[in-house]
RNA sequence: GUGGGUGUAGCUCAAUGGCAGAGCACCUGACUGUGGAUCAGGUGGUUGUGGGUUCGACCCCCAUCACCCACCCCA
């Protein structure tokens, strides 16, 4: 029944089946960051409030974090995303630090919000970002090192899709246009709006921002063009280079993508799956003032962020998720027959392990139905039984549960039968 | 911060204001050495909480809490 004492709002309990989901994408996304040579790094999870004010938006931060004061008076905040600390890290090294920077991380952060789908307040991110270096080569690493991921974690181009854009392109486009640079800022906003609102208010809000009927075509017009990306030379040389890195499939140009942060700017991008039926699974490009913005010179950057509450619903969506995320880490399970054979049973299990075999016994004397349902339901591939008849000869049977078969062999023989039936031994 | 919805068995959900139910899960047995499948039986409830209306409330009313969805925002 419902417990007296509950969970904080917003947060969520790792019960073992979601433990297995949220390693698996921490694993993925450390052997997809360490295949391209990025570092792992991480921060505080607990920062001065001061850190996100130094960027802009702080009205969100005050009313978005976690802020508390301390016991001295000074206001803490729960780091509500990783890429302030990243900067501030690479601000207090700048000068002893090797460029360009590879540096990934991954951790919990909070957000002070109403929960919903797709939402909580309490969430891991992964952070990529390639530190000092403005190049569309380093743009499109990045590109496809998110690709990579989506890959790697068992989605398909015809699901999932990285949608690319350069808001330099969009800019220069907008002043042709005629559009006063001053604007630029509200008219980005304006196109990150373009498919959360109705083509009738959308365009009433164009004109609203003072765009004339004219300049609203010309954006129309840009907005669907998709071959617009011709016109910078940098897209150009970007997806010259995942072509060669062979994941075009994933990515395609995207006028309508701006991203909502003002701090971007050039290349930016985000993954969609390709219903549009969530929000963004991850969302990133260029930012080259960042780092500037805390406190140290100027230094260029490309990166991305993932957070782990979006990529879940896709795979869920597509059903992309391996079956055994609940299953036992172990997959050699050792039945007990009886008290008198209890001893050659745990003997057993502990010589299995000795070779390298994750084995688990069965705890104590119960009926062997009782314990093959148990194997059954945790996931075991292969359960080991030893009564009196076994014993008698030193042998053992071995149950093969994924196949439905079983064999009884010498004792003798049972590793080198393992071999054959598991994954390699650790 | 704003609006809407839902709270009934472990889970998913039924039940004109009139005996609180089903499916799944679980336990037992059919099957004293064999999981998944089938069949039979069984355990399981202060209907979120507190008030009110009523002869009578899961149902209507008020309050409260929790969760969900959307808006807002998204670093």
């Amino acid at each position: 029944m419902k417990s007296s004492v509950q969970a904080v709002k917003g947060t969520r309990d790792y019960y073992p089946e979601e433990m297995g989901l949220r390693n698996l994408l921490y694993s993925t996304a450390r052997a997809v960051s360490e295949s391209f040579g990025y570092q792992e790094w991480d921060s505080p999870f607990l920062e001065t409030l001061d850190l996100y004010a130094a960027k802009s938006g702080e009205e969100l931060v005050k009313e978005q974090a976690f802020v508390f004061p301390d016991r001295g008076g000074d206001l803490i905040t729960l780091r509500p995303e990783l890429t302030p600390s990243l900067a501030r890290m690479v601000a207090q090294r700048q000068r002893q630090l090797v460029y360009p920077l590879r540096w990934w991380s991954w951790g919990p952060c909070w957000r002070y919000e109403r929960p919903q789908k797709g939402r909580t307040r309490e969430f891991f991110q992964w952070n990529v970002d390639l530190i000092g270096v403005d190049s569309p080569q380093a743009d499109a690493e990045m590109i496809a090192l998110a690709a990579s991921f989506i890959r790697q974690i068992g989605l398909q181009p015809s699901q999932v899709s990285i949608l690319v854009n350069n808001r330099a392109l969009i800019s220069s486009e907008l002043s042709r246009m005629g559009v006063p640079t001053e604007k630029s800022k509200q008219v980005f906003r304006l196109i990150d709006r373009r498919d959360k609102m109705s083509s009738e208010s959308w365009e009433a809000y164009a004109l609203e921002l003072g765009l004339n009927p004219d300049q609203l075509q010309g954006l129309k017009n840009l907005l669907a063009d998709q071959e617009l990306w011709r016109k910078s030379p940098d897209l150009t040389a970007c997806f010259d280079l995942i072509e060669a890195l062979g994941l075009k499939d994933y990515v395609r140009f995207a006028p309508q993508i701006v991203r909502g942060l003002d701090y971007y700017t050039g290349t930016v991008f985000e993954a969609w799956d390709n219903d549009g039926e969530f929000r963004a699974i991850l969302g990133g490009g260029r930012y080259d003032n960042l780092v500037a913005a805390v406190g140290g010179d100027p230094l260029p950057a490309v990166g991305f962020a993932m957070g782990d509450l979006v990529v879940s619903l896709v795979l869920k969506k597509f059903k992309a998720l391996p079956p055994d995320l609940g299953a036992s880490p172990a997959k050699v399970l050792v039945t007990v027959f009886d008290e008198s054979s209890l001893h050659s049973s745990f003997a057993v299990a502990a010589d299995l392990r000795r070779h390298g075999f994750p084995t688990a016994v069965y705890p104590e004397v119960a009926k062997l139905s009782t314990q093959l349902k148990y194997g059954d339901r945790m996931g075991f591939w292969v359960i080991l039984m030893l009564g009196p008849d076994e014993l008698a000869q030193d042998q053992i049977t071995i149950k093969d549960l994924r196949r439905g078969e079983q064999q009884t062999i010498p004792q003798a023989e049972l590793v080198e039968q393992l071999r054959y039936l598991l994954p390699p031994p650790a």
